[in-house]
DNA sequence: CTTGGTGTTGTTACCGCTAACATAGCGCGG
DNA sequence: CCGCGCTATGTTAGCGGTAACAACACCAAG
């Protein structure tokens, strides 16, 4: 049993490791590794040929500390459950892919203490951006995200007032929108069901652009129904029913989601109701999964992937603009009026 | 010009911006940041309202070097995009909670080379564990995950070797029970209906199992058809249609999926088909949507909170069996017959 | 034979923090 | 009033890399 030329195998293997085993200095080695300066050619096949062979993985804490460079971009969003942040993550993704950036995710469940707490851990990490959603942050939070002196992107929303860059809609104009196409396809008595969400920002805005929308006309909601929790699609069911059987001239619903929209729209069609003759339904967001229902429900596209795309952009300094930060990119959600709304 | 006598305000605050603050060494703040070792009050109060004033947050790089501490879990998954995942995440989240662990997500899309990179950038930032989906990886891949000297959990699959530890189910048991069951109900005519990735490991273990199960039966599968990409409820729905024109006296459908699964039973539905008597229905996961559905998908829960929390548990150390690692737990999943298969 | 570029490799000094040990101050029994 | 055993705080030496610069070999031109 001769020991292996190897020292203590278990023991993480360091730049050092492979300098001896390749008989350069462990400079060389991380210029190597890094492709970065010059090393000629035999040198290179002799180290890497060597860091091969032993397995080894740099180690990038070591790395960061020393360069002051981390290729890491905070990602905070409130949830991971509901199909929308997905599609932001795979914009910020597939545009982070080419420029050794790498996105780390934390959730906050939409409260406002888990993200101050989300967040100071991630700047503890000193990553080189952070995108995170919504305007709305405790004081401590956004005093962090002034001083932290990194490039800042608030997604999904742009109605507020941005700490560095934002990138997102006007849920408030969305809101409006809608209540405007709904009164001009001729619904008068019109109800709204939403979640129970205090810290859904958002959700807010896009109710009371509705709201203010339908007061233009003379118009107010006639009822509401809020839920939480449970599965989406089997509350939007049980609450249009709720609603329905609670106020039954009720001529459209607007919900806050397109699952619960979804689910009122398999309500009604078991039920029988005429859509969008007798009642008109719209939801938002433009989820993919509506392409599979019976019937195409109205709602409003809200750029999701677009959003991620942008905002990797300004954090990896790709906009074509060249502007350093405090942009505010507005993008403009678009009306499907599906199968829901009655045609004028 | 006087120099200021504070330093560039826009350099970001170290231990000794803070020790000089309040008037104690660097590693009295350090021990008063990370509540460890004895401090007393006065100096713990004199360091908290400096630390709270200066807006400082440490750097958990040079802490991590420095202690050779990563409170970071790596999780390796597939994708994010089909609900299936996230339901995972939460419950390695919510175990790791109080642990002072966290973890941090990689998405492969199901390529090993996507899995090989992630898991090399994982590992160099020397996470205290990794979590990671499926038990098939590249020969570099595996290399890294024996060599890496953590503990190492992969999940979902039981059916192989694991590198360390496992949790899961056994998919190709999942697909012959589902097998047998429709078998027992009296459906003959069977079809397959799934997704075309080669290295959906789990889903081709499924499609063996349900095979092996139709052969003990002396039967084989009558039809198969295969989808790629898109709104998966709308392949579903297409997918059936296709196969049924094919193929009109298929009496049963097996999908791999429960997104299809749903696709296809409003497809039936709506054509008129009498589900479960002349065509019967099943699909696989136990997703929450299935719960809104006009009538109940058979299904087979894939345990996958409980996956994520049982996986967590062995990483945080926190398995009663106090085994230290080579676990492997399998989970059973269980079959709802829901409204879709003939009772017997 | 020098000089000075060019290309390659090595040396030194940190990066910001923490483990481990050293030290200072204090109360107290002998 | 010495020395012991506390507790509270400070000092030193890294953790594993990289930036910046130094050093070396080699060769062409002067």
């Amino acid at each position: 049993m001769t020991k292996p030329p190897l020292p203590d195998p278990r023991r993480t293997l360091t730049l050092r490791d492979v300098s001896e085993a390749s008989g350069v200095s462990e400079m060389t080695v991380s210029r190597v590794l890094r492709n970065r300066g010059d090393v000629s050619d035999a040198t290179r096949e002799k180290v890497l040929l060597a860091a091969r062979a032993l397995g080894y993985v740099p180690n990038k804490i070591a790395g960061a500390l020393a360069s002051q460079r981390v290729n890491l971009v905070g990602v905070i969003i409130p949830s991971m459950s509901n199909m929308v942040f997905p599609e932001v993550m795979m914009g910020i993704s597939d545009t982070l892919e080419d420029t050794g950036l790498q996105p780390v995710v934390g959730i906050t469940n939409y409260s406002p203490e888990r993200e101050e707490s989300v967040l100071y851990e991630m700047l503890s990490w000193r990553p080189s951006g952070l995108i995170i959603a919504g305007l709305e942050h405790s004081p401590a939070a956004s005093a962090m995200l002034e001083s932290a002196g990194i490039p800042i992107v608030e997604i999904m929303d742009i109605d507020g007032e941005p700490v560095d860059s934002a990138v997102g809609i006007s849920h408030r104009r969305a809101g409006r929108q809608m209540a405007e196409a709904i009164i001009a396809a001729g619904y008068r008595r019109i109800g709204f069901l939403g979640t129970k969400m205090p810290d859904d920002h958002r959700a807010r805005k896009r109710f009371e652009g509705f709201r203010d929308g339908l007061a233009r006309a003379g118009l107010y909601l006639a009822d509401e129904e809020y839920y939480a929790g449970g599965s989406a699609l089997l509350k939007g069911r049980e609450m249009t029913e709720t609603i329905l059987k609670r106020t039954p001239d009720l001529d459209f619903l607007y919900y806050s989601n397109d699952m619960i929209g979804a689910g009122g729209l398999l309500y009604c069609l078991a039920s029988g109701i005429d859509v969008p003759g007798r009642l008109g339904l719209a939801g938002f967001n433009g989820v993919e999964l509506l392409d599979g229902l019976p019937r195409k429900l109205a709602t409003m596209d809200a750029c999701r992937r677009e959003i991620g795309i942008r905002a990797a952009e300004i954090i990896a300094g790709k906009r074509p603009s060249g502007v350093i930060g405090g942009e505010v990119l507005e993008l403009f959600p678009k009306l499907q009026p599906g199968d829901t709304i009655r045609k004028v």
